[in-house]
DNA sequence: TCACAGTCGCGCAAAGTCGCTCACTCGCGC
DNA sequence: GCGCGAGTGAGCGACTTTGCGCGACTGTGA
């Protein structure tokens, strides 16, 4: 990545988090720590951000992202987050389900050379400025509530594309290893995803271990990949591998 | 290509993406890097670009067609969006082009129970959080810059609607009626536009007359309406007049 | 005060980019 | 046909940037 358009996402990501240690910094511009140094010495230099010990502080003011606090599970979420942006290749065609586990993956996918098509329009607000990601987004009528797209749009959008991997979540995972939601209305959305990816992969935490939900998406079987943590139910876990599905568990510390 | 072709063409494709490498440059512009990186040594000289090292960078901020135009001639268009907004009945489905103008039109339609449709992401950001106005977004590739979604996505969506009005902006309009646009990957899906609505409004203050642009959207045969002001050219307006389009004079105050 | 873990700064090798030169093509006038 | 000049693409040495290792430094807790 140009050095002008690393500078320019640095002092973004400064923006969103006021505070960032070197490591993140260096991690979420995909370079090393030296070259993240060099970079906060620069911006610091040039008086845009102020350097402190083991990282660097936003010197304009830091905008909250909308709401971000609503999420209750956070940290689980990132750190599936995190292991599914590991799962993206450059190049990739990803597609992105609604819901804020995705969200959490969208912030991580910040500067990388692939394309994201979605129907969540918190995703879109997160990478809408992003000069290394293509934003594609689905069509369908607006649901403010759940910051979503729904309708015989969206499906007939996705039904024009195809994407290597589809990330989904979901509000809820049965012990027979069912995949739930609780609104109608995204089913048909979610289903359509489905038949439009190459790989499909599921994001879970722990507390949708059976969660809730009372339309089925899908069963284990339409799934390639499960990223769940810990403490998630190991008897549904069991059923999932035993459908021939790559289940990978993230330990989260707290 | 001639070089003053590539030239233009370099800075067009900067102003849209702010930053880009010798590389991309090169590519997207189908010649040698050689080459591309005397066209930027050329034009850095010249001012009109910041050479960066690998790259280049936009001169001064990244030209937000956006936030500059919509400060030009506002009072302007906002005469003619009320003008506009009066057209729309309550029930309708309305479909709103790209644009400045017609962003200023979503503005008076807000609380208005009617059903918009739109490629314009400012039309989308000014409405999503109206309870009354249900707001459906086509599909399609993200441009930032001109806050738009383009490509096949957005036509086939278009293929799938049928609206009462369109409401269509425009960068130019040539004396024999001829309505512009600028920019080639927008004419497609204002043409699908056209062919997804009963009745078809052209927004269009006085600067439009001639204004600027290359590609032919249509012609006056193709509007129903034309929403204008005073210091229009009026022979323009009697060409539009004479193909039975109903023409609509706003008065504009100082 | 001291130990220790984490962070920083510097030198070096590798990779990428730049600027220069040179050969080639094309259009033009003789 | 032939030379001329402008523009282009390729090769090559010089330069810049990047990532890594290592020793020096800073902050924290005993």
């Amino acid at each position: 990545m140009l050095r002008e358009n690393r500078h320019r996402q640095l002092l973004r990501l400064l923006r969103e988090e006021g505070v960032l240690p070197v490591g993140q910094i260096a991690e979420r511009l995909g370079v090393s720590e030296a070259t993240a140094r060099r970079d906060l010495d620069d911006l610091g230099k040039a008086g845009r951000l102020t350097r402190v010990y083991g990282g660097a502080v936003a010197r304009e003011p830091v905008e909250r992202p909308f709401a971000e606090e609503a999420v209750d599970d956070l940290a689980d979420k990132e750190a599936l987050a995190r292991r599914a942006a590991a799962e993206v290749e450059d190049g990739d065609v990803v597609l992105l389900d609604i819901g804020t586990t995705t969200l959490q993956l969208a912030r991580q996918l910040h500067g990388r050379k692939i394309t994201v098509a979605t129907s969540n329009l918190a995703v879109y607000e997160e990478l809408k400025d992003d000069a290394e990601v293509t934003l594609v987004l689905l069509g369908g009528q607006v649901r403010p509530n759940y910051r979503s797209l729904v309708g015989h749009l969206t499906e007939s959008s996705l039904g024009q594309l195809y994407a290597d991997r589809l990330f989904l979540g979901t509000s809820g995972v049965l012990p027979d290893g069912r995949v739930l939601d609780t609104t109608d209305v995204e089913v048909p959305v979610k289903q359509a995803m489905l038949n439009s990816a190459r790989q499909v992969v599921l994001l879970a935490t722990a507390r949708k271990f059976p969660g809730t939900g009372t339309a089925r998406i899908c069963g284990p079987q339409d799934i390639d990949v499960l990223i769940t943590n810990q403490a998630s139910d190991p008897d549904t876990l069991a059923v999932f591998r035993e459908a021939g599905v790559e289940v990978a568990v993230e330990v989260v510390q707290a």
